[in-house]
DNA sequence: GAAGTAAGCGGACCGTGGTCCGTTTAAAGT
DNA sequence: ACTTTAAACGGACCACGGTCCGCTTACTTC
């Protein structure tokens, strides 16, 4: 195994109350065969390195079956395609951030006032997608699907939780929607990398948003 | 050499918008030599007409090739890839909705205030990406292709243009990505087919959105 | 109108994503 | 232990996107 990452145990643990929220995050643990988890770990593992070595656009499936020794059609049976590969491996790595804003210290964490927590979200989650950019855009080939990869699903039913709980204007999912979209990936990496533009003035802007919201720090 | 490609590079995005929206709405136009052209022609309508006949899941590039009597490599060739091809057809089905806020009557066109074009500009979009969700959903493969769009760059040179002069807060360019992200097709489309949201209720965001910015109608 | 040339053409060819189906195997029942 | 059964496995197989390269053809020049 040896996690290059997250010192995160892979395995399926149904039950467990503390991997509920990973289980929020992955969203099917769905008790595996013995040898069907093993595979599993072996594939993300395989990918993981095949990741760092040859790129996201050098990922293949074949080559990753080969690389974790099992036969090609397993890894599309237990990630459907090569996009849940791509998601499954980021939603791995999320679990730093996942714990950050669901049980750190503030301001991140649950004992901050909401308000607080949202500013300090935005730039925390761009530094986050700034770090694993080119995993996320590569898993972006789906428009539609990014509304059912667990994490996005996680971070938006967070924000919007914050946004009612600090007494947001306006409705709380929309504003919610608007706000992770001003800083999603292909536009924050599109403003930086091909516009020149600074993060700060991204980050700028996060804040920007939420105090017209009546959401101040 | 005969320059016969893009002038793409236009890096600045000086005040002058006249031109660069011609340039931007048509994309490249680049004389092409006569069998070209007409291939090119044949090339769009062929794959017009599939579209509507198997939808945009089932347009295979050797489908439009065959129905265009043309070879394959000539499809590759004009449209570089099939997402350029999709791209391609939408923007050909774009020149209705570019007339009304370029030179159609208020309140979108040009004789408008400012304030009142931003305004009817949102609500007219929504309406011409749910009219063609199809295809723009099919064309989002790569997530920064977007921002290479024709089209697209249109929209938001128009609209920082608009908010420019309308004195809207904060800075103009930062401000019409997140005015476009919140209507985007894909969330528009998750919105109200996934999650049952009424339409009135994202022109209202609209609406609040500019409001909140200083832009009132 | 002949010659020269660069763009255009077509279709064989390749790699990869995704499916299918006969075989194997983990686990639950007896 | 033996049977049963549904899940998991693997790799042959297919379709489609994309490339390549030798041939053709529209324009230019004289």
């Amino acid at each position: 195994m040896t996690a290059l990452l997250p010192p995160l145990p892979e395995p399926p643990d149904p039950g467990d109350a503390r991997t509920n929220l990973t289980l929020a995050a992955t969203g099917e643990p769905e008790m595996l065969r013995a040898d069907a988890a093993r595979n599993r770990a072996l594939l993300l593992d395989a990918a993981s390195r095949l990741l760092v070595r040859c790129g996201a656009a050098n990922l293949t499936m074949e080559s990753v079956a080969a690389a974790a020794g099992v036969g090609k059609g397993t890894v599309f049976r237990r990630f459907k395609d090569r996009t849940g590969l791509l998601i499954a491996l980021l939603d791995h790595r999320e679990a730093l951030l996942q714990a950050a804003f669901l049980t750190g210290p503030p301001p991140m964490g649950p004992d901050a006032p909401a308000a607080e927590r949202l500013h300090a979200f935005g730039p925390a989650l761009m530094r986050h997608e700034r770090d694993h950019h080119e995993l996320i855009l590569a898993s972006r080939t789906d428009p539609l699907r990014t509304y059912e990869v667990p994490a996005q699903r996680l971070r938006l039913s967070h924000v919007t939780l914050l946004l009612r709980q600090a007494r947001a204007a306006g409705e709380p999912e929309l504003l919610a929607h608007t706000l992770l979209g001003s800083i999603d990936t292909p536009l924050v990496h599109h403003l930086t990398c091909e516009r020149g533009m600074d993060i700060d003035r991204l980050e700028e802007s996060w804040h920007d948003l939420l105090n017209r919201y009546g959401v101040q720090r």
